[in-house]
DNA sequence: GAGTGGTCTAGACCACCTC
DNA sequence: AGGTGGTCTAGACCACTCA
């Protein structure tokens, strides 16, 4: 009712109402947890129809900056506890000295046949039979990724059952007589989750999500796993440090806060 | 008018047109590049307003399959050509024997004053002087990234020029007596774009984009940049290789395809 | 039951693109 | 000029949450 009057020319009512109720939530004035106004009282606010403060909300929500639940509210997002991964073991290890548990669940596991793609990736033949193994990891409850693992089964026959019983990869690996393993190569993409993927993460269909693809090798090179997995992209980031350098230079204490926005002025 | 009886129970009408024409695309019935059926003819055909097509249409939106232009209508997105990034130098090389052009441009530079966050990572007192420039990257003509560098100012007095005339930035640090520099770390993350950035970007701003954030050091292990860059999602991969592993094993000679989920069936 | 968001309609006018 | 998408209104009913 009142600041309408200043909207400026050639910005659409939406938007501008999405920019103003954008800019209590950044400026902190509607708190991380707090409720925005209704619908309803937005209305009433802006003196326009209901179609147009839901239009200005979506923006909210693809911005990230709210949640909305049906007949609850919208609410200001709480910042992410920023989980940052680096390696799964040491990862294990830096949450468990913060008092986070990690926890994995497997979804399925089945054996197929290695589809061309698989096959190619594990150096396998086609349609040689491979486990797939779907995961999803929560740390403290809450969901962190959701992935899926493939290993050649010939080599590797009861490892479904190997990895649900031991979280210990590395043992798991030893005991099929694969004393090392490393990293061949590691792919990051990102995207947006399917509806199910959403739901499994427990995140909003507009939350984008980080892709990882990697492949790990015996000391022969030989593939042993191919991995595909999915981050909630608001809660994780992952790290790839240079190790040795790291060790002796001394990395950051913290990870670097993430910008709003690469063209900020400072 | 046809489809609509098979209608799932407990499914809105939006996402069931939004899956039907989503399907009509991913089996290729609509190809990349044409245009869907324009607002008018899709509430005709299922009998529904218009605006329950819209929201069916922006669903499209946000899973990236369609792109909509004011005046011409929707148009399947085209196979985005896919870039996978490894190392910077390599990188370009890589680019140029397939006869793709890296083109950098630089957007701004200024001298400012480091923040608290900026003196962390670059290891200098706070206020000291700093440069901040910001690059825009195109690969043919295309943005595939926009980003923020920091340099110690007092170390690098000329850098923005000397970068600015000279790509290659071995040369660039040779220049001011530094042989060799390494990356300390690499951090990955992803959000949403800003409006500003997804048009300099000339993306969606539904569309996700890959932050990464890196420092490099020179052999004493002395903060010399700190990067904050963000990637077209959609069109960039970024390739992390174990260097020497990659070298002897082989690396795939594609990256793995990305699938359209972590749990589709086989 | 009151209050919240989710879906859907029927219509209007505007901005932009193409011919 | 005619067709496309973009914005906006005024109303209706439904589904969900919470006291």
């Amino acid at each position: 009712m009142d600041t309408i009057e200043l909207k400026p020319p050639g910005l659409s009512l939406w938007r501008h109402i999405s920019e103003i109720i954008g800019g209590e939530i950044r400026s902190g004035k509607i708190k991380p947890g707090a409720a925005i106004p209704s619908e309803y009282e937005l209305v009433a606010r802006f003196d326009v129809s209901r179609h147009t403060v839901r239009r200005a909300i979506m923006r909210l929500r693809e911005q990230g900056l709210v949640d909305v639940v049906q007949g609850r509210g919208a609410f200001v997002r709480m910042k992410a506890l920023e989980y940052t991964i680096t390696e799964r073991t040491r990862f294990a290890k830096h949450l468990k000295q913060k008092g986070v548990e990690l926890r994995n669940r497997f979804l399925a596991a089945k054996k197929i046949a290695a589809s061309v793609e698989i096959a190619r990736l594990l150096r396998l033949d086609r349609r040689e039979p491979v486990w797939r193994i779907t995961v999803i990891s929560y740390a403290d409850e809450v969901p962190v990724s959701l992935g899926c693992v493939f290993h050649p089964a010939r080599r590797f026959p009861n490892i479904v059952q190997d990895r649900e019983t031991n979280p210990d990869i590395a043992s798991v690996y030893a005991h099929y007589g694969v004393e090392d393993y490393t990293r061949l190569s590691t792919w990051i993409a990102t995207r947006m989750p399917t509806e199910a993927e959403a739901e499994l993460l427990q995140i909003d269909v507009l939350d984008p999500v980080i892709v990882s693809q990697k492949i790990d090798v015996d000391p022969k090179g030989v593939p042993i796993e191919y991995n595909e997995t999915l981050f909630s992209g608001r809660s994780i980031r992952l790290h790839f440090p240079t190790s040795d350098l790291a060790m002796k230079s001394g990395l950051p204490d913290r990870p670097p806060t993430i910008s709003r926005s690469v063209l900020d002025s400072p």
